[in-house]
DNA sequence: CAGGTTCTGAAATTTCTGATACAGCTTTTG
DNA sequence: CAAAAGCTGTATCAGAAATTTCAGAACCTG
């Protein structure tokens, strides 16, 4: 349902001017260790950082002020206030030409592997937006904010990451947080304890996870609420999820793309850490102090 | 250099922008007439025309140096400088506006908040990009499709889960291949074994962590290549790190996104499964009949 | 592991910019 | 029209910023 030649028409016109930074990312690959630094932070921050003063940007960026003369020496200009001349002309000119700040970054040939990679990826989060009901998401919202839950998340092979990554997270922001290995024998002798005031969040995208799929099945027998984030296709744990959110995955790989998952999985964090606020700033910051002690 | 409490906050203008611009026109009236002509010239190149020097500025608009001083100080700056670092700061604010123009629709935050945070993760997506160099994206491929190299994940609380999700893949497309934890205690007998022919893939956003600065430093200094994932700031790793791949993190949360390590993440193994096609193919065929003898 | 090369930062040096004092000019006002 | 007040520019200075130097460190390379 997407696009054939790569959201092909923009206009090329902009300026035919390389742009600083296209020429410091094409050269990247020569600089020297410090001037990759210096590189690093002028595109991070482009073109600002280059505007203040020579110590400064030599802070900033962590080097020293010689290694920023030096730096912008091998770009080509005379001196420091003349590479900042370069800039402010640069700016000046894409400020008047409102269009021209479209990337410029497909003039390239078909090397962009990563540029494609993420366009797609992006299209893939869109999609999975759009096919959200905003009530459903809510939702989960609601039931993660719960205080009374418990809440479980697990995993298939790939996915599991995933889990991990969302429970490092609200185990931080509130309590009764735990991660689930995906194998059977891990978790069998844990159900017993599983209920009703359990929550499993389940990540789980084709090539479907037996197991994952047994351990939602019992849970919910037992009476635990299921979440499920899959993909398009559902996961067989959508028959017995209460929620399920699904997340677009298909990617010019021949891997899946997970990004729509971690970005339901961070808007989800998100929102509960600013629902559970009163409680969770002061959790946060005995983590940060406990964390800060052992040091 | 990073910041208190969680850095929720980042400072910038913000909003209520009265624009000095603004100020200026409303304010012409009481302007002596040298003070005009400076005034005209600034709001004929907003703000450019501020940006160069005092004595460039005062030739410009055809008064003397001593005159713009005075103009500026009647604007309520401390001085030149002061003077201009306002409007770099004005003009930032205002390029990166567009982004969070995305998002029209902040009116309740029922729906939007999924919306709009995917429209923020959509911009670290689109500013990671840009920020790399391809030929630094492709160095990194190269290194990790190279058969002899032995290839370690490692990453701190949170990107953990990132590291585990790449060697999860990469684990199946090549050999040699794991998974460090953090800890020190659990790598340090480790090290022994490491050496050049060794790849340290690190994930490391703000609030690095030591024990994975340490690893990354030991490694290095037994002659590991190291590669890193970070933030737009860089992680100390950088020092000792042979490539860097910086990714946006801020996004409407509490919390960082990940979503742009992610992205590239996924992308590297999307590049050395198909440079390593030839050899990859059968591992995965191998690896699938293994899974599904076991059932 | 030595010898050579490259890279890097501390400190000295130079350049240049922003700031000020003061005198001349213009405008205002009684 | 004269005196006062207000502007403005020239000349100068102080200080900050950019640049260069140089020696040590890191990195290759044979």
């Amino acid at each position: 349902m997407d696009q054939s030649g790569m959201h092909g028409d923009r206009r090329l016109p902009s300026t035919d001017a390389p742009s600083l930074a296209e020429r410091i990312r094409s050269e990247m690959e020569s600089f020297t260790p410090s001037e990759k630094r210096a590189a690093h932070l002028l595109l991070s921050h482009y073109p600002f950082a280059g505007l203040d003063t020579v110590a400064e940007f030599a802070s900033r960026a962590g080097i020293s002020a010689p290694s920023v003369l030096r730096f912008v020496t091998r770009l080509g200009f005379s001196g420091f206030p003349d590479f900042q001349k370069h800039l402010r002309e640069e700016l000046e000119a894409q400020l008047l030409s409102p269009l021209a700040k479209a990337s410029p970054s497909d003039k390239g040939q078909g090397a962009p592997a990563l540029a494609s990679f993420a366009e797609a990826v992006i299209g893939n989060l869109r999609a999975t937006v759009e096919n959200i009901a905003p009530a459903e998401f809510e939702a989960v919202v609601t039931l993660l904010s719960d205080p009374r839950r418990h809440i479980h998340f697990t995993g298939g092979r790939f996915t599991g990451a995933l889990a991990r990554y969302a429970e490092s997270h609200f185990r931080i922001v509130r309590s009764h947080v735990d991660f689930i290995e995906g194998q059977p024998a891990l978790w069998r002798d844990r159900m017993v304890e599983i209920g009703r005031r359990d929550v499993i969040v389940a990540f789980d995208i084709r090539r479907y996870q037996e197991d994952v799929t047994a351990l939602c099945e019992t849970a919910s027998r037992q009476g635990a609420t299921v979440v499920l984030l899959t993909d398009p296709w559902l996961s067989p744990i959508a028959r017995v999820a209460r929620h399920v959110l699904p997340a677009h995955i298909v990617a010019p790989s021949n891997w899946d793309s997970s990004a729509g998952l971690l970005l339901l999985t961070e808007a989800l964090v998100a929102s509960v850490t600013k629902r559970l606020w009163d409680t969770a700033k002061p959790r946060m910051e005995a983590v940060e102090r406990l964390r800060n002690e052992r040091s």
